[in-house]
DNA sequence: AGATTCAATTTTGCATTCAATTTTGCAGTT
DNA sequence: AACTGCAAAATTGAATGCAAAATTGAATCT
């Protein structure tokens, strides 16, 4: 699961150059002069490349180096309307198999969430998430929603969710919950997908301020 | 694109042995005696695990390198599902955008790919896919298909396609094409849908095959 | 002036070397 | 015999060096 150091701490700096915008569209990234600048060697700064390939962040060409790759608003919501069709398609496989101790632990899981810390909120959301769907029985499908979400939030790690979102999403949550247990798939479908488009936003939002805009 | 041509290689020869069943799940793969077996340093070995982990086929750890990360049947079939699930709306999204020219380009992909080699044959399959939900304007959704599709099919490159598959391939693509031009939605979703289950049955055969064996 | 060729410079990709971390094997003890 | 502690071996992670490829720019030609 974890990295080397240099790699992960290299990953992450450069991520971090470019969702704030310092780079423009296309900028290609030399490795002499920006691993001097990290205090890091060649070699976990191109490790940390690949790493950031993976994200979507930059493009790898032969004997051409890193070239950086901006998100656009539009990449982040089309993603955005994918995790809902297949949160919305699982969602209404899992709520006939859902039991009383599902719903239980659905219930644990947003008690959970409304005490925890701002740092660890985004993986409570996601363990909510995965509870809802769970009986649907397709944990490949649950993984590969992971690496969805990932990509549409983790690229810029949105500073701090303010505490009115946190409640807006909280309160979705427990009417989530409610047509869950009540089984009303097509009304929960339609909530979820509402929710999850509304959660996308503040994303969309973060990368229209920065796409197109001139580096620093 | 295109990567260093020893990373390149040593992934490529490392991603055959995995998918012949030559090592078991779970199995660590030794960096020093890896790069002397393929002729390589360890550094483009490194590199070459990384894209094995992008792609699913490695786990890397820590101070701990990589251990072998072998594909299951279920996660073939459930991410094919995912796929139906995606085309298909993006299908019905996209025929009542589809005009004349599309339909024209679609049916000059269709008679390449009666023509063309076994080795080009599936990317001009990809190509046909690609055009028939052009039309819904999600060019992000048709990427995010393309790695869907490498995860169920680039790990094991199914050797050679026979000869009846390819023709029943293109006989659906036929009549899918069909009920396109006639704008009937849900017919040609139904239609998409069993062609995708279908494609992916010889990649879930594969992955049956050598998964849960004994190694070499 | 604009295009073209070719050498100088820059930059990447890989091998080698060095350092840090983990695992292994063996005493010694209970 | 099993468990703990520690040192040696094995293994990974990072830095440096060097050859190959690409880019740049100046000189030449049209």
């Amino acid at each position: 699961m974890k990295r080397g150091e240099a790699t992960r701490r290299t990953a992450e700096s450069i991520r971090n150059m470019i969702v704030e915008g310092r780079f423009a569209d296309g900028t290609p990234l030399r490795q002499s002069k920006l691993a001097e600048e990290l205090g890091v060697s060649r070699v976990p700064l191109r490790e940390a490349f690949q790493l950031l390939e993976a994200e979507g962040l930059v493009e790898l060409r032969s004997n051409r180096g890193a070239v950086v790759q901006l998100p656009s608003p539009d990449e982040i919501s089309q993603l955005a309307e994918v995790r809902v069709k297949i949160e919305c398609w699982l969602l209404q496989l899992a709520i006939p198999y859902a039991n009383e101790s599902d719903f239980e632990a659905l219930e644990g899981f947003q008690k959970q969430m409304e005490v925890c810390t701002d740092e660890d909120w985004s993986e409570h959301n996601i363990a909510f998430h995965d509870a809802l769907l769970a009986p649907a029985g397709r944990p490949y499908v649950i993984d590969h929603l992971h690496s969805l979400h990932q990509r549409i939030f983790k690229r810029f790690h949105l500073p701090i969710i303010s505490v009115r979102d946190r409640e807006k999403m909280t309160r979705e949550h427990w009417e989530i919950l409610d047509l869950y247990r009540n089984r009303e798939l097509d009304a929960a479908a339609s909530r979820l997908e509402s929710h999850i488009l509304i959660s996308a936003q503040p994303a969309i939002d973060r990368v229209r301020a920065v796409y197109g805009r001139r580096p620093v």
